[in-house]
DNA sequence: TTAATTCATGCGAAAAAACGAATACATTAG
DNA sequence: CTAATGTATTCGTTTTTTCGCATGAATTAA
């Protein structure tokens, strides 16, 4: 997969895209609805962000049922996926991280493997 | 010296911001007409985007005499250190990226240190 | 089929970003 | 002082981005 540096750092610049992309990383696997409690934002904003990711190359989707798992796509190029693992658990050391980390793991209901099927 | 993470990688987001921050990255101090010269871009345009970076804490600025000489800011967080030491020299690896390098290395008037005086 | 749930998208408004052109500012030389 | 050089900024315009709201599409269940 080739990526420019532009465009991927364009789609690092949106605080929204951040929060997912720090999920994302932390989680492995999350669906809209989640993302959505998570970080307390309407359904067609974190919708749209994920596109963008998914559009950039930097997620991937995955359909399970009525569901959309996104997650960090594996195959990004190597500088990319260093500008990921450095940054993102950077990001979520911070108190915004930590909030949305926290929001994350308080959350009862969920969609997500892990927590759909017992 | 604290940085978010959506203002360093919106200041990343613009072809013309990363290719004057590859060539800082590479050289370490440049100054605007040097810069100017390397990408083939109009003055206002180089300085506008310099200030920007400035602006953010991704690059500091030094006056010597007429020239303003700007240099990669040595202070940043490591989390963005890691991110600008991973992504530019990917990007000089490309053909934009080797490309600026040249037109660097070739031009034979510089106002940079190294050159000035000799 | 209809209904319910999850997600995507079209639309219009508002805000932000980027640009060229001209001009202002700062420094140095004479 | 004036002139020349390098840089910063103002202005107006164009483009891009973001958002809320409503609607459409996809899947499952009844």
């Amino acid at each position: 997969m080739d990526l420019e540096s532009h465009p991927f750092f364009h789609a690092l610049s949106d605080p929204t895209r951040i929060r997912c992309l720090a999920l994302l990383h932390a989680h492995g696997d999350l669906c809209v609805c989640d993302l959505t409690r998570a970080l307390d934002q309407s359904q067609p904003k974190i919708s749209r962000h994920l596109a963008l990711l998914r559009d950039v190359g930097v997620v991937q989707a995955r359909r399970e049922g009525v569901w959309m798992h996104y997650h960090v796509n594996r195959e990004l190029p190597a500088w990319a996926k260093g500008v990921l693992d450095v940054a993102l658990p950077a990001f979520s050391a911070t108190p915004q991280g930590r909030a949305d980390q926290l929001a994350w793991a308080d959350k009862a209901e969920r969609c997500s493997p892990g927590e759909v099927n017992d």
